[in-house]
DNA sequence: ATGGTTGTTTTACAA
């Protein structure tokens, strides 16, 4: 079984691109992020031409998160178990889709951005990252043996060695203490990185900011996770990161993320 | 040259 993860930044503009991913690696899964359109705009027929089933959450132009499979679609969430809003008065964004594909607990996320520390959308991105620990330990189940993912954009780099220079990421986000801290209270509670072993660093990368020739250039951040569940990290057969997708015309600025089960 | 790029319901804002 074959999962991916990418933030595509507008399904609208990359949908060639996205169904050209599910055949180049022969998925079963695809979560996405980033979508930027409302389900009424999403161009299904790509994907459902190709054998796919789709579960899509988007509301506007922002955010967006969508579950792509073929091995089944079952049992689809918008949203988790007291997902903080944002703004005033409080809107719940399009930031996370749950469904069961192939008898897998599947969750495409899409982390709040965070903007500037001190910034009410950092303790936005803080606060949901609890509410969504919370929620992935009960996950795993009575017993922790729960097969779950939990994949997408998290917009946070969990070490140094993430980005492509700490000095330049001093006074930003995704590289702060507390950002780290909701990061590895995740994975404490049983879930796991399942691509790094395939993909050590320095240098490993998930995305590239679209200016100042960052990818040429090699300037990277390691932002985009699929993370498992015990029980999953038992299955890793395989896991790349796909960087010949950011090269060339029509590249969303993040790579897709690819592990395969056993 | 105080910028440099994408996307969207665009001429503002988010990333």
């Amino acid at each position: 079984m074959r999962i991916a993860t990418w933030n595509c930044n507008s399904i609208r503009s990359r949908i060639d691109r996205a169904a050209a991913l599910l055949e180049r690696h022969d998925l079963d899964v695809l979560l996405l992020q980033e979508t930027k359109c409302r389900d009424d705009q999403f161009p299904l027929l790509p994907l459902e031409a190709a054998g796919y089933q789709v579960a899509h959450h988007g509301l506007n132009q922002w955010n967006g998160v969508a579950i792509v499979s073929r091995v089944g679609l079952e049992e689809v969430q918008v949203g988790f178990e007291q997902m903080p809003g944002f703004g005033d008065p409080l809107v719940s964004e399009a930031r996370a889709i749950g469904a069961t594909c192939g008898g897998v607990r599947l969750w495409s996320l899409y982390v709040p951005n965070g903007r500037e520390i001190g910034h009410p959308h950092y303790d936005y991105k803080l606060e949901w990252l609890k509410v969504l620990r919370d929620d992935a330990e009960r996950w795993l189940g009575p017993d922790g043996s729960a097969q779950v993912i939990l994949g997408g954009d998290w917009n946070i780099a969990p070490t140094d060695e993430d980005v492509w220079d700490p000095s330049f990421f001093e006074g930003k986000t995704h590289v702060t203490p507390p950002e780290r801290a909701a990061f590895a209270a995740i994975v404490d509670t049983g879930y796991a990185d399942l691509v790094r072993p395939y993909a050590p660093g320095p240098g490993t990368y998930t995305y590239w900011d679209y200016t100042q020739l960052r990818f040429p250039k090699k300037q990277g951040m390691r932002i985009d996770f699929l993370l498992g569940s015990p029980s999953v990290q038992a299955r890793m057969a395989d896991a790349f990161i796909d960087r010949e997708e950011r090269k060339g015309k029509g590249a969303s600025d993040h790579a897709p993320v690819v592990i395969t089960l056993d």
